[in-house]
RNA sequence: GGCGCUGUAGCCAAGUGGUAAGGCAGAGGUCUGCAAAACCUCCACCACCGGUUCAAAUCCGGUCAGCGCCUCCA
């Protein structure tokens, strides 16, 4: 895997024998959820599924940021919470609530499982303010007129992840720098709340509410110990959060996370995709059109750390081949049971190669598009064997079984596709009922063909495919699919 | 200005020094009542200029273009 600490691609060693642990950062929840943070969920969610496939007890402690924080300069400005809150006449918490919903929704319909523990950062308040205590303790933070801020230059280590020296950073580019802080570089672990602050806790320090970067590490610690293997999150985390996030536990004395890892941006236009830019797509809005297993079909399609550029066009071709795996999957299980034994099938050898270069390409760094180039091989061989079937006779039950169960395990386990429902949360359940009634119309159908009253059947398949189900005639009958 | 990344076929996208995975689209063929699917075949001067090497998309230097972070951001 790529470490983003030390720069390079490192071989990955649990802290402890057959267990991981593993935080990601989650969303803030004050919006709709867009594509690219489908991006950043995906890949850690195939990482984490990829490790359990591996047979390790991963436990996946991703977080809920429901505090707000500022949205201009990071010492005033408003709280992006409450910037919602008014604008949709809306409690704070109630803004929280309601995305957070909407985000666990998305996450569920794009397959992403969810995490072994989701703490929330306002549940945690006594926590963060314990750490901060202890970085005041050390000497690494400091009191000033009810808000605290962690000291970086009492930290050398500040700018090991981002490869930042304080030195270089221009001081005072940004607003102006506010009196009470030691230095500008320095960052806020607890700002003294205004009178208009609706969301506030009582502190040591008085009334207030934690800073951006506390949270997470308060949490990770508190549910993964005091270093644990992996850290997630965005690229754009980078600096200054998890820099952040870095300094607050190893200065409290905390070893911390042991592997870093960053997922690369989503861009549309060649720019990156933003709330701030305005150039996002929300996911509630991509599903109306789009099914979520095509969408995360064409994020996996990518690596988590390229930058992956997005288009329309990307979905009709991610759908395509999709359906081209997916269609390969439901031969292998139609056939399946009338199979004959068969051994030493050449296909039987072709699946394990196949199986071998997924496993491969998921080993080095999670390479997901590699791993989807070995279920697209995989499938050559599987369709080139069951065509030459229909001449001959069908292959081996050993390989077709071999075939069936590097779909499900790594296509499916591994991968999260083929999940048949995940796309349609809340959508009734009528598959047996459809079933019968398209028995029904294609056996009218096929009375049709055998009696060379071809107007009539190819009349039947065209209002088929106006309601979009496709009708194909093969040696064994006529299939159909949606 | 500082730190970092990217430039591979019409589009998307891998690539660990030994002459380019995969997908979509496209062309031809097989099969088929016709379609569709499937199968077979075809489809890349790796941004540009130098250098190192027996050998470079891969390493080094430079040029051009674009992007990210340094302010909330996945």
């Amino acid at each position: 895997m790529h470490d983003s600490l030390s720069r390079r691609k490192v071989i990955f060693e649990p802290g402890v024998p057959g267990k991981v642990g593993m935080y990601l950062c989650g969303p803030t929840v004050y919006s709709d959820a867009h594509l690219g943070h489908a991006k950043k969920e995906v890949a850690f969610d195939v990482i984490r599924r990829y490790l359990a496939h591996r047979g390790y007890a991963v436990r996946y402690v991703s977080n809920i940021t429901d505090v707000g924080h500022l949205q201009n300069d990071s010492d005033d400005g408003e709280d992006k919470m409450l910037a919602r809150a008014a604008l949709e006449r809306l409690e704070p918490i109630e803004v929280a609530e309601k995305y957070y919903w909407s985000f666990m929704d998305d996450m569920a319909r794009l397959g992403v499982q969810r995490p072994s523990i989701q703490p929330r950062a306002t549940g945690h308040i006594p926590e963060q303010i314990e750490l901060i205590e202890e970085l005041t303790r050390r000497g690494h933070a400091y009191e000033a007129n009810g808000s605290v801020y962690f000291e970086v230059r009492s930290w050398p280590e500040y700018g090991k992840l981002s490869g930042r020296k304080l030195d270089d950073q221009e001081e005072g580019t940004r607003e102006a720098v506010r009196g009470e802080k030691r230095d500008p570089r320095d960052f806020a672990l607890w700002k003294r709340a205004e009178a208009g602050h609706i969301m506030r806790w009582q502190s040591p320090w008085g009334v207030g509410f934690p800073g951006w970067h506390i949270e997470c590490s308060a949490m990770s610690l508190k549910y993964l110990g005091e270093s644990f293997d992996i850290h997630g999150g965005g690229l754009d985390l980078e600096f200054p959060h998890h820099e952040a996030e870095i300094a607050q536990a190893e200065a409290a004395g905390h070893p911390f996370a042991r592997y870093w890892m960053h997922n690369n941006m989503l861009t549309i236009g060649g720019e990156k995709m933003s709330k701030s830019k305005g150039n996002f797509t929300t996911l509630i809005d991509l599903f109306k059109r789009v099914d979520p297993q095509i969408v995360r079909f064409l994020l996996i399609g990518s690596h988590y750390r390229s930058i992956t550029e997005f288009s329309e066009e990307g979905f009709v071709s991610a759908h395509s081949g999709y359906r081209r795996l997916h269609d390969a999957l439901s031969e292998t299980l139609r056939r399946l049971p009338g199979a004959p034994e068969k051994p030493g099938d050449p296909l039987l050898a072709q699946v394990r190669t196949h199986v071998s270069a997924f496993e491969a390409a998921m080993s080095d760094d999670f390479n997901t598009p590699r791993a989807v180039a070995a279920l697209f091989n995989l499938t050559t061989d599987v369709n080139a064997a069951l065509a030459g079937a229909a001449h001959q006779q069908s292959p081996g039950r050993d390989a077709l079984e071999a075939a069936r169960a590097a779909y499900l395990e790594l296509g499916g386990s591994v991968l999260g596709l083929f999940a048949a429902g995940a796309g349609a949360v809340g959508a009734q359940d009528d598959t047996a009922l459809v079933g019968t009634l398209m028995d029904v119309v294609l056996e009218a159908r096929q009375h049709y063909r055998l009696s060379k009253q071809y107007a009539a059947s190819d009349a039947l398949r065209g209002k088929l495919a106006g309601v979009g189900v496709t009708v194909e005639d093969t040696r064994d009958g006529a299939r159909w699919k949606r």
